[in-house]
DNA sequence: AGCCCGATGTCCT
DNA sequence: GGACATCGGGCTA
């Protein structure tokens, strides 16, 4: 079994560049009901950077239902629902700033198929595998209460040697110049980056 | 009220 | 590489 700690409360209220490289092997923790939980590692986000970032939801300081969450407490969970059929979940670090979990490797509690089949290889996917929906915006990521959790990983042997790729973000086509902003983080040699190449 | 398009994924050629 | 499914959010009016 996979151990796990919580992490402390101000955990994520850091620069967002720094939370969103910083996640690369830490865990996400799914509790579906008390028999089944689903343990996996984060090897692939996004650094969404606030009101000046113009691939940001909250780009120009926009607060509406949607986007309020992101304004709220560092660990707070963010949960968008995208293309008319798929859930986004991040992690808010405040300001209207926030880092997009990308793609998970599977440990603890998952069918075998997940381990070869790409379940958990993309914001979208992930998604539709832990069953996160927009019931979870709001919560908060960092308590080891919730049934969806970010937690630090007891055996740290994953983390000794963080590699990761930095490049640009996906699916950001026309926001000018930030298009190009290497805000895109995965571990190096997963095979389970939502796409190999950076 | 209406319009456009998106932090995606899948299937096709 | 390109089409497209499918619908809520945000902007215009």
């Amino acid at each position: 079994m996979v151990k796990f700690c919580s992490f402390k409360e101000n955990w994520a209220a850091r620069d967002t560049i720094e939370v969103a490289q910083d996640l690369l092997g830490k865990l996400l923790v799914r509790k579906l009901d008390s028999q089944n939980l689903l343990v996996s590692q984060i090897v692939e986000t996004e650094a969404y950077l606030g009101v000046e970032d113009p691939a940001c939801h909250s780009f120009g300081g926009r607060k509406t239902p949607r986007t309020q969450v992101m304004f709220e407490n560092p660990g707070t969970c963010y949960v968008y629902f995208i293309y008319g059929m798929y859930h986004c979940l991040n992690l808010v670090t405040g300001n209207g700033e926030a880092v997009l979990i990308r793609a998970l490797a599977p440990l603890t509690g998952f069918a075998s198929d997940d381990f070869k089949n790409k379940s958990l290889s993309g914001p979208g996917k992930l998604c539709r595998r832990l069953a996160i929906d927009k019931n979870f915006n709001g919560s908060n990521l960092l308590s080891t209460k919730e049934d969806l959790f970010i937690a630090d990983p007891q055996e740290t042997e994953h983390l000794l040697h963080k590699d990761f790729h930095a490049g640009p973000r996906v699916g950001i086509d026309s926001a000018g110049d930030a298009a190009h902003w290497p805000l895109r983080f995965g571990l190096k040699d997963s095979p389970y980056l939502s796409r190999p190449k950076f």
